[in-house]
DNA sequence: GCCAACGTTGGC
DNA sequence: GCCAACGTTGGC
């Protein structure tokens, strides 16, 4: 069991939208970024869980829990040429983008990040760091029990 | 809209 | 296989 940080645009997709779809789930399509892809294809299992985060946003910070709902399998994308994320060196023997899909389980009162600076025992998680851009990072088990804990608290 | 960070690309 | 240029992310 492991725990996970992962990005959206909320104008894109927020945790509404996820809350709102068929079973509350989502394949993770469009990550294009090997590291990223190498966390969803190697390392997610079944019931991980995972922090919701709103980025590129007026309020960038955690707005939901979720949890890991499949293993990864080829991200349909990377194979549909009319998409932004077509790759054309992908082929279904050899696909090169996986994804899993995401399970919404509640919206929360959003954590910002001025929020989550404030805790020195967070003061490690990458989503923190100046500069960090990836979209899925790991969260230490002992983070996600802190933040699950203290931070967490039912919208408002 | 600025800019720091950093992954990716491509020439050599 | 180096590394400069480029593109993208994402907080501010």
């Amino acid at each position: 069991m492991r725990y996970w940080l992962m990005k959206s645009e909320p104008t894109v997709f927020s945790i509404d939208m996820l809350l709102a779809m068929p079973n509350q789930c989502i394949d993770w399509w469009g990550v294009r970024n090997y590291m990223a892809r190498n966390f969803m294809r190697d390392q997610m299992k079944v019931g991980d869980g995972v922090f919701f985060y709103h980025s590129s946003c007026p309020e960038p910070g955690i707005a939901g829990l979720a949890e890991v709902a499949t293993l990864a399998y080829p991200d349909r994308t990377q194979f549909d040429a009319k998409s932004p994320y077509f790759d054309a060196k992908a082929t279904a023997e050899n696909p090169r983008w996986m994804n899993v899909d995401v399970r919404g389980l509640k919206k929360i009162k959003l954590i910002n990040l001025d929020e989550l600076r404030a805790h020195p025992p967070l003061a490690n998680m990458r989503a923190l760091q100046k500069g960090n851009r990836l979209s899925i990072t790991p969260i230490d088990p002992a983070e996600w029990k802190y933040i699950l804990k203290k931070l967490v608290k039912a919208p408002a």
